[in-house]
RNA sequence: UCCUCAGUAGCUCAAUCGGCAGAGCAUCCGGCUGUUAACCGGAGGGUUGUAGGUUCGAGUCCUACCUGAGGAGCCA
């Protein structure tokens, strides 16, 4: 009886009878001879049938065989250079063969698709080599997110997606209505993460994130995950140095681990191996003098504009891409001015115009992916600045009453995994980092 | 929401000045014992996004709408 295998370990089997199951991803048609390449999820093998080793109905059967019919196939491993696959090198001669199901004609062919059509059909699409290469860095960058905050003193606790009142402002909220009262899909955990924080030191949040913004670029999702890390003690500097070890260690591991996948993306992954602490800090005063700087040096009038930023401003897309270019890695951009920041952000001392926040901008146009603060923790501040803001105090009871029981220090952030699991596969869009987008008049499949 | 571009066979695209709607891939049939998105021969496959207009004649020109893409703003 032959051994069941994974094809990723098929190199182990080489000389042995074994049966792999899966999908026929592409065949090769030679008359008496039929090259099928079959994929069970871990890598893709060539199967070789061969008219005279198969039982005549055997062979008719892979001589048929339709893209993604699903077959059991037994035979022996043997290295062949000149075999496809992923590895690739081993191919197995086909001694049995059996149908599960002729698959419908498939509407995926190996060839260029265009991107409606293939998120039209995205329930299929994710079977194509590079979604699988995609999807499972993603799976890689999640792990390593949660394994490197558990190894770091830090607890995961669970913040809600049903919330009675916005985190940030309300006009980017999905609303729904809870039992006749308006309640929002969380647009960040944040706010319960200080909660947990003073209960137990170091937390993290880790889930999807709602944002109802009508935004139609190839950074946004309008569902997305988000791991937002809040310590108590911590300061902006402290903040920074945890930052880069986190994101330095996401980047290393897929390095390490998925030099296969990479290489299915075409990844140049010189510019993710420089990708080590310690990281570029500079304020958002020096970042606004080198924008308008490198403005001053362009000729085009058009890139001019587009680069100049009047103090006070957030940045934009091609600020922040023209930000990066400046660095070799990912790069810190920290006190930003209070007015374009959230209301919880600690100002500067003796400058209060600006606050002590960081945004981590990622190299190659990919932008921010982390964005971080001190938070206040003077419950008279924290109570102005509510006032200021004009959001109503009621709706922020439990989170003031944070201040007044043993209020310390604290500081968090909140990293974007799409747009990190972009930056890493080196692709140019964020719609197929996650398996089923929610973007902007896509709700399907 | 704004700017720009696009919509033709299942898919990717072509169609000159407004004059017979075509190719490759996929599918089906036939051939081939080393293919790498094989190759060779044959066949079927069309409400040109929708509605209206101009014209002897519209895929092509005009108007409105729909859908999508790229960019901006907002953000992670």
């Amino acid at each position: 009886m032959a051994t069941l295998i994974k094809i990723s370990e098929i190199a182990q089997y080489e000389g042995q009878e074994v049966t792999v199951r899966g999908w026929l991803y592409h065949r090769t048609d030679k008359g008496r001879l039929q090259f099928l390449q079959v994929r069970d999820g871990t890598g893709i093998v060539q199967c070789v049938a061969f008219k005279k080793e198969l039982p005549a109905e055997q062979f008719e059967i892979a001589r048929k065989l339709t893209q993604e019919s699903s077959v059991v196939i037994s035979g022996t491993v043997r290295a062949d250079k000149r075999a496809p696959g992923v590895p690739g090198k081993f191919e197995i001669g086909i001694s049995q063969l059996e149908l599960l199901q002729m698959a419908e004609e498939y509407p995926i062919q190996p060839k260029e698709h265009g991107v409606e059509f293939l998120m039209d059909h995205r329930h299929l699409w994710v079977r194509s080599l590079r979604q699988w290469a995609i999807l499972r860095i993603r799976a890689t960058i999640i792990r390593t997110i949660r394994n490197w905050l558990d190894e770091h003193g830090y607890l995961l606790v669970d913040t809600p997606i049903l919330t009675p009142a916005a985190g940030e402002n309300t006009t980017t909220l999905f609303e729904i209505d809870y039992f006749g009262t308006p309640a929002y899909l969380a647009q960040t955990g944040q706010l319960y993460n200080e909660a947990n924080m003073g209960a137990f030191g170091k937390v993290y949040c880790f889930g999807p994130t709602f944002r109802a913004e009508k935004s139609k670029t190839r950074r946004h999702l309008m569902e997305f995950w988000m791991v937002e890390p809040e310590m108590a003690f911590y300061d902006l500097e402290m903040l920074m140095d945890e930052e880069e070890q986190f994101v330095s260690a996401i980047v290393q591991t897929v390095l390490a681990q998925h030099r296969q996948e990479l290489e299915i993306l075409e990844r140049d992954i010189t510019r993710l191996e420089n990708v080590k602490p310690p990281f570029a800090r500079i304020t958002y005063d020096e970042a606004v003098e080198r924008l308008n700087a490198l403005a001053a040096e362009t000729d085009d009038p058009e890139r001019k504009a587009e680069l100049a930023i009047t103090w006070g401003d957030d940045f934009g897309a091609p600020h922040e891409t023209a930000l990066a270019e400046m660095f070799d890695k990912p790069v810190f951009v920290y006190h930003y001015p209070t007015a374009a920041k959230a209301f919880y952000m600690q100002p500067v001392e003796g400058r209060p115009e600006v606050c002590r926040s960081v945004d981590l901008l990622a190299p190659e146009g990919y932008g921010e992916i982390t964005g971080g603060s001190e938070r206040i923790y003077d419950p008279d501040l924290l109570r102005q600045r509510i006032d200021e803001i004009g959001i109503n105090p009621e709706n922020y009871a439990w989170y003031l009453d944070l201040r007044r029981y043993g209020s310390v220090p604290h500081a968090g952030f909140g990293l974007g995994v799409e747009r990190t699991v972009a930056w890493v596969c080196g692709l140019p869009h964020i719609r197929e980092t996650i398996p089923y987008a929610r973007m902007l008049n896509r709700l399907y499949p």
